[in-house]
DNA sequence: CTAGGTGCAAAGTATTTGCAACGCT
DNA sequence: AGCGTTGCAAATACTTTGCACCTAG
């Protein structure tokens, strides 16, 4: 790791209040370094190669401290276990980074309109799906 | 179940090539009767109030028969492990729904700008996360 | 010094699978 | 009749937790 590296590591951990300890940083500088959407499971491989004795509890720990903290998101809040869609009208989703609840809101509420075309790259875009996230009423009153 | 509701299920079942079963059929009406965005286990408590025997891994087997065969939608494509978003710049995913893998694509580049608002029903909008389904270049080429 | 962090092993939840019996088509 | 479906139990995957020891501040 960098001098700037670690500078900017223990910065950010004094603004979130965590302590700086060296399994986190080399957790830290696993993410930045990877590419992509990795798993715990993946960081922990990379982690193990600088730290063997590192533990698996320790990297889920430390991932879900960043998450908390902000430092790094989740690439979907509801990664969970499986859920049905009963909805069968066009909508999106309203969900609640506080309570990680979901609630529907109509497409055309939303104001989003999806159509089909090809976009660079070659991917075939078929339809949207748009997360809107933010606080539900109940979560803005809570401080 | 109604007449109605049981003929539309085997056109259903028909279209899709499946058999039609007494726990596809009650499956199925659980799920349309079902409000939100329920997971497995809720289905299966719902189902086995009609069939008491039900077991737990047949609801799983034929939900999935249903996301496969279009009949049914899930909430999140990517609701498997936890994921760590490496991207630091705002940008959203291309969610390929043959082979589930995810590409990033800068927000700019897809024209759908986030700026917080305050929506009909108090949810107070910070960002968005856009998830768009297609086919990815080397699943359009497979038939 | 001491509050919080770590590693280990065990527990918890979510989901899948192998297999014998059963039921659609 | 034959093949797909079901229920069961066991297996697997993913994640969390309790606890004794260790370390940053």
């Amino acid at each position: 790791m960098t001098i700037a590296e670690a500078n900017e590591f223990r910065a950010l951990c004094e603004s979130a209040g965590v302590a700086v300890t060296h399994q986190r940083q080399v957790i830290y500088q696993a993410l930045r370094a990877m590419h992509g959407h990795p798993s715990p499971e993946e960081v922990y491989e990379r982690v193990k190669v600088r730290i063997p004795s590192v533990s698996l509890a320790t990297v889920y720990k430390n991932i879900h401290l960043f998450l908390e903290s902000g430092i790094f998101h989740e690439v979907s809040l509801h990664h969970g276990s499986l859920r049905v869609e009963t909805n069968a009208r066009p909508h999106h989703h309203l969900v609640c980074t506080s309570c990680k609840s979901i609630t529907d809101i109509d497409a055309e509420e939303l104001g989003f309109a999806s159509k089909a075309r090809k976009l660079r790259g070659g991917f075939l875009a078929q339809r949207y799906a748009v997360d809107v996230l933010g606080l539900c009423p109940d979560c803005q009153k809570q401080p």
